[in-house]
DNA sequence: GATTTTGGTTTCATTAATTGAAACTTAATC
DNA sequence: GATTAAGTTTCAATTAATGAAACCAAAATC
């Protein structure tokens, strides 16, 4: 049978239900649970009990409703600190933003989707768009193209077929074989743009970041408003974004970054 | 007898050993886990298979260690998205920042220890001390001391207990006594300081948010370094924090803001 | 280069925990 | 006050977790 679903017995159960609370975005009664549950009552009942004691979900006694807990938030800052690329890079990106005065994005590729792992914006001007932790689509975004073109063919095949080719705005890739075409030029000449596929009235320029050995270990962009930059005048950064990639790379390897 | 160790079967024990790489601040081989863990080696390496396997840690094949795992991190920024006061405060913390235009700490007390939700920093030219996720002591910070100023006095009792009194520097609180004198003048007029007591250099002035029917739900704080703003000086601030904490405490108690 | 040690992985009978139907309790609705 | 829905607890059957010991691989030592 095709069982995509993994067995990791009781843990990895427990795990799930905590992607069920969050795939809500908001406190969720224990009904909703329920009903989009494969567990029957008294199971679910027991773990989400045990995932509030253990302050992964938090209860509203008032309201009847759980959210992530807060232990999340510890843990993955841990995570960020210790098993991420964004430390490593930071000196770097730090020097970019002071040089280009723009935003920069910092990404890996998890699960086919982008992560963004760190943000650093020149001015706070303005709202942001991504946040370290947030995910977003790799077929429309600028570090999500940079990356899939860098990411050996077999493993390309599948995460194409987990993209979901949502049409965000008139300019996002429908299929695979007009990104397929786009990629081919990423790869060769290392940049990819995001010329609003995904949101309108925002673009940027991204690179991938590869250890010395070519294997392909994040991505970083520098994004703007297009009232302020097309991508022509985005050209302008082509250097000193592959620069500072290059730099990150050779640092990471270094550090024995891992796979 | 006295078991602190809550008793949540597998899950729980699963859990505990996430913190258990946590602690490690950096990659850690199966044999560190292994000595101080209570499991026996084959119990334990199931657990880290199970939880790499579902990407809450990450295996380095090369070197043979575990990090904790990017899952996480997108876990935790929907935790902070839905569950934690940082969106909700979002719009009056902004416009401190830009009327004060320097840093402002949103932070929640977690298990007696300071948790910063959020952090707005006017001016990138400073290194950020405190980051989103990060935990610091609530006895030698100014979120800190606000927060326990007023919580419960029995709540108030174990969370003491539960301070380290370590002397970060001179100024660092060292005796519960003469922490609760200090709590006692931060309850009469609503500001607690920081004195220089958790790093050298560094003061802030923080007043606690309540709801409107009183409960505390968390801290702000502007924070500088103490050659740019003596104490004496960031009193001018006063006025606008307690208006921000204020507006903060009403919203998320429209807002229903669970415990 | 053979041998021992260390570190990691697998096996399998025993043991203990999870499971889920059903009964129950409480809160909400009519 | 009766009825329904929502959440909680019970308990015997079942299933999964457990951990001692055996095993394997690679490094360290002789």
């Amino acid at each position: 049978m095709n069982k995509p679903v993994k067995n990791d017995g009781t843990v990895g159960k427990a795990l799930e239900i905590l992607d069920a609370v969050a795939m809500y975005e908001r406190p969720v009664r224990f009904s909703e649970l329920l009903e989009q549950s494969p567990y029957p009552k008294a199971t679910l009942y027991r773990f989400l009990q045990t995932l509030t004691n253990q302050k992964f979900l938090e209860y509203d006694q008032t309201a009847g409703t759980y959210s992530l807990g807060i232990r999340l938030m510890r843990l993955a800052h841990t995570a960020w600190k210790t098993a991420s690329l964004a430390p490593i890079a930071r000196p770097h990106t730090e020097q970019l933003v002071a040089k280009v005065g723009e935003t920069v994005h910092l990404a890996q590729l998890d699960n086919g989707q982008v992560l963004f792992i760190d943000k650093l914006r020149a001015t706070d001007r303005f709202q942001t768009l991504a946040q370290v932790g947030q995910v977003a689509p790799a077929y429309c975004t600028g570090v999500g193209k940079a990356m899939l073109a860098f990411i050996a063919p077999k493993r390309l095949q599948i995460v194409l077929q987990q993209q979901s080719f949502y049409k965000f705005t008139p300019a996002t890739h429908t299929s695979v074989a007009s990104l397929n075409q786009e990629l081919e030029c990423v790869r060769k000449d290392g940049i990819a743009f995001d010329r609003e596929e995904h949101e309108q009235g925002i673009n940027s320029i991204a690179t991938p970041i590869l250890s010395s050995s070519g294997r392909l270990i994040g991505a970083i962009s520098i994004a703007t408003a297009t009232n302020r930059f097309d991508c022509e005048a985005l050209m302008q950064f082509k250097g000193s974004l592959l620069e500072t990639a290059k730099k990150i790379g050779e640092d990471a390897t270094s550090w024995q970054f891992p796979s």
